[in-house]
DNA sequence: ATGAAAGCGCTAACAT
DNA sequence: ATGTTAGCGCTTTCAT
């Protein structure tokens, strides 16, 4: 591996003058710079980024900390990822994987080995005891998803009031005024996602003088199927439990009520899902490749530049239409 | 932070010795090494990696090549990758991703950074531009998966012979004799998993005196569907499509076929994906968490002993027992 | 058993 | 505009 040395002496410059090409540090005379990129580009010379790391005290390498007992989230999740990650290389970065426990001693542990310059942490619960450990840290992060109290933090998330209102918005312009929403009986009790989307569903439906019918159940298709004896006579149901989303389906289906005829059901899911279910279902599609890449730049804008505070962003899920949705004129309830 | 230069001091020893402690590189009397531990501790010390990597000529960091166009897999990627991760940090390594085109083009960029020590390749394809790379770069590799010719490279994979083998049996100890095999029509023409698949049923069914049938469909419920009419009176079919099996299943419903009763079906896929079929289905579960650890850890073993060879690892995917399968007996064929 | 010292390949003052 | 040089924090001979 040639190094800044050999491409210094084949250029006939010093290596100081190098690394000024290499890194558009200082002015350079355009018939030197040539010099140079001409001795890198014959000796097959690329800089060797942990020196530079050492050397500049930036390793340009972030974390992107993830729970190690992964929520099936499938698709969304590897699609997450892989944008991260090329939004961390489209800016010269490398993106590191750290699976941790929810108590921020991994995180500590793993911070303290001086790898990273910045963490993009993924799964983000209300209370969370690593955003803790990363505040206390010093070390620049990222949240995906929000703490109960973001103020101050850098973090992206699903726009869970905006979501939540196109999908009543497309059950009531089909007519629908009976609106259910299930969610998951999650393992953890504070989960943002569905607290913020249940505030909103309560809060819509009350300015939109709907009555609010809050279901949860455990996310199988078993608990899906317990649902169908306390929807109360609802035609729509939005359904923020994908496993479930299956078992209600098959239910509703062996009771001889009709999707989308006699039930309309909007999920927020992948594709994926929706192609698999009967009917192909209309879905809230979560923004999660979206999401990877804004939370990286994000915290790359701010490692370059720590005046910086990246505002917030909160992105919808976009509304796909399937065939689980349909005018409720006709509809006859479970 | 702390460097070994505070803890030198503190100890009263030089930075020598508190390496010799730090890698147990050299024999150090108890009393010092208790006096350099305590500075440590004292100091909350936590060597630093990057100097470490510079000065030892070794990152410790993996990377995980993996392609940028996800083939949705699921809940056995995010397994695989998580438990790769995991894996290099029991040992002491990092695991940087990075998405890859199918060209070696970008795999020789990055490697050029000096970043990793060794390449963890998934998705290997029977004829792989990447794998060219990695071999002509002189970087240590292990493939998960394996190229049409894999001897003498570090790889894991899944025995599909004997994957295949455990299905034909189990549906032949069900009383099938009429055993057809449904693959992916691939963009990729030469996917290792469904050549190796279809060559491994095509010889068992020889050896096992069966008559071959194997259809291959796009990668989707319509995909599936269409199989029906070409399932000639077979009374049980392997899936190895997962998206396929769901058109399948509902196309033989909608017809009056029952499954298991008159047909079959054991399918290549995740718990998930048959907790929401119906019925739920008997799956060959891919051994992907294991295959990662596996694959990190031959890797590893490599660049701790150059001499070293890791032998291959093929395992076999599981049986697990769902609805979807029943003795052949009363079978009124599709 | 321990220490002194020379780098690893680069960046970034500080000179010139 | 270019060069000199002192580190970054650690490992690793080579002495003692």
């Amino acid at each position: 591996m040639a190094t800044v040395r050999d491409v210094a002496e084949r250029a006939g410059v010093s290596i100081a003058t190098v690394s000024f090409v290499l890194n558009g540090t200082k002015p350079v005379t355009p018939a030197t710079r040539d010099r140079v990129e001409a001795a890198m580009a014959e000796l097959g010379y690329h800089r060797n980024v942990l020196a530079r790391a050492l050397a500049s005290r930036r390793t340009r390498i972030l974390a992107l900390a993830h729970p190690t007992l992964e929520q099936r989230f499938g698709s969304t999740t590897t699609d997450f990822v892989t944008s991260a990650a090329r939004a961390a290389r489209a800016r010269g970065y490398h993106l590191v994987l750290w699976p941790v426990d929810t108590d921020g001693d991994e995180i500590r542990e793993l911070l303290s080995q001086g790898l990273v310059d910045g963490v993009v942490l993924m799964e983000v619960l209300l209370e969370d005891a690593r955003v803790e450990a990363l505040t206390g840290s010093g070390t620049p992060f990222a949240l995906i998803g929000r703490t109960a109290d973001p103020a101050g933090l850098i973090h992206v998330d699903i726009d869970f009031e905006q979501s939540m209102a196109i999908a009543l918005d497309h059950l009531q312009e089909l007519g629908h005024r009976e609106i259910a929403l299930v969610s998951a009986g999650h393992a953890l009790p504070e989960y943002g996602p569905k607290v913020r989307s249940a505030a909103a569903y309560r809060r819509l439906c009350g300015e939109r003088g709907l009555r609010p019918l809050l279901l949860e159940c455990e996310a199988s298709v078993v608990g899906g199927r317990s649902l169908v004896p306390r929807l109360e006579g609802r035609t729509a149901v939005v359904v923020m439990n994908e496993f479930a989303c299956f078992g209600l389906l098959s239910e509703l289906a062996s009771r001889g009520v009709a999707v989308p005829g006699d039930v309309s059901i909007v999920s927020f899911t992948s594709p994926d899902m929706a192609g698999i279910a009967d009917p192909p279902l209309t879905i809230m599609r979560s923004p999660g490749a979206t999401l990877g890449a804004l939370g990286v730049d994000a915290l790359i804008d701010r490692l370059e530049d720590p005046e910086l505070m990246p505002p917030p962003q909160l992105l919808p899920c976009t509304l796909e239409l399937g065939g689980s949705t349909a005018r409720a004129e006709s509809s006859t309830p479970a």
